[in-house]
DNA sequence: ACTCCCTGAATTGTATGCAATTTTGCGTGC
DNA sequence: GCACGCAAAATTGCATACAATTCAGGGAGT
């Protein structure tokens, strides 16, 4: 099949203006430009886990060669998103029940380090910013927003890791998030758990208000044990610890 | 230069008694076996952070050609060992002094995480086991095995890890201490150093032994601030000259 | 002498072709 | 009818060829 005979643009034409770039972007490569494709559409759901990915049918899809799918596929093989079997072509990546466990575990611990983080340094206007986040969240609940408040959870959720300060910390939750991102598809499905969840956080953020550190991971432990339970039956679950 | 052009294996020889394989282990493939030896290059100090790695170079050292080389860098990218500026090639990562602090404590906070699943969770018999190994350590220390002991530290910190009962955390402080690899090189110099590891080691095994999560994080945290006083001066070193 | 531009070389990105292995379908024997 | 084995097809792994961009050096102009 001749695939990938469209007309390739010309390059992204580096404006003279480009001069002083403030950052350096070069235009991104295929491969990274797939990746970031076939990631969106596992973490929507569109290519649910254990789906295969073949090589030739990505390639015409997206009207690339087979090269650099398969940059791409390594890419997310590492990102954890994809397995590669060495000579079996890659599939979405499905974790065993006990895996699942394990990095939903990992998830929330790394979560409650990012709200004590959060706790302890951050400032008061970002404090408050993510007060006023928190309260227009209250809004989408009382109205029943469902698909907003999904969106917002997430953005709150995110706004938890860069409050963090640490970069890196905050790469390693976001990533994790994405991985378990298929797993939670059916999440917040019903008012009362919207309502739940919301109030949940309402303690989170008291705790980062007030300081404290602790109670802020705890409170964090709290949420995500509870928004495990949509998928709990997969697997049994160690216990929570507590520490500083 | 004609590179690669050496006669190929007629494949890795699956010997015959190989027909019953224990484990699915299809003979890894070329982009992976070079990641991992690149990888080693980079921890082990061989190829230090902002070496250039220019694709048909590796691919003549290593006797392949460039296409399994660009995966294996492609799966560095993403593990974070390597840096690739799209159109400008890659180099071996060398993050800001900001970024490796943010790494450090990172790699602290994971490893308190572990160590206080390791107090909560670990079996008698393993908690046994860490001891021995402490114990084994100092030893080392008394005779002054220096290289010894930084062999068994590496191994004595993946026992933690591993200890969480959690694997994904474990990969998640792997990943974080293989990155941080080139920039410890130079630690553990002094005997002194030597002899308050091994004390600070000690603090985190009671504290595992007695269950007493909180303290093996705090433990943890100690350790880690401590050693992370080698770096500084090497982390200061480069301000990011400003070559491309 | 310095700057700018232009040209050539080096290097990366992508496509395609070939070899090897896995997978699949079918026929044979039990 | 079912299991086993073999052959054809499909798919991955690797190498090479080509295209495009970046980098380096020199020469003309100011």
């Amino acid at each position: 099949m001749t695939t990938a005979t469209k007309a390739r643009a010309p390059s992204p034409a580096r404006l003279p203006t480009d001069d002083v770039p403030k950052r350096r972007r070069p235009g991104p490569t295929r491969a990274e430009t797939l990746a970031t494709r076939i990631a969106e559409a596992i973490t929507d759901g569109r290519m649910p886990p254990g789906t295969a990915l073949e090589e030739e049918r990505l390639a015409a899809i997206h009207g690339v060669s087979r090269t650099p799918v398969r940059e791409a596929l390594r890419l997310l093989a590492a990102t954890g998103l994809v397995e590669q079997r060495p000579r079996r072509g890659a599939v979405v990546a499905r974790p065993e029940p006990g895996r699942l466990a394990e990095m939903f575990q990992a998830m929330a611990e790394l979560e409650a380090i990012c709200a004590s983080l959060c706790a302890a340094t951050m400032g008061r206007a970002d404090k408050a910013r993510l007060a006023s986040r928190h309260a227009m969240m209250g809004r989408m609940v009382e109205d029943g927003w469902v698909d907003a408040y999904r969106d917002a959870n997430v953005t709150f959720h995110e706004a938890l890791y860069v409050g963090s300060g640490n970069g890196y910390l905050a790469e390693l939750a976001d990533a994790t998030r994405r991985r378990l991102a298929p797993f939670r598809a059916a999440q917040l499905g019903g008012k009362d758990r919207l309502a739940a969840s919301h109030q949940e956080h309402g303690a989170i953020v008291a705790a980062i208000i007030a300081g404290d550190a602790a109670a802020a991971a705890a409170a964090v432990r709290v949420h995500l044990a509870t928004t495990e339970g949509s998928w709990g039956a997969l697997a049994g679950q160690p216990p929570q610890l507590q520490f500083g």
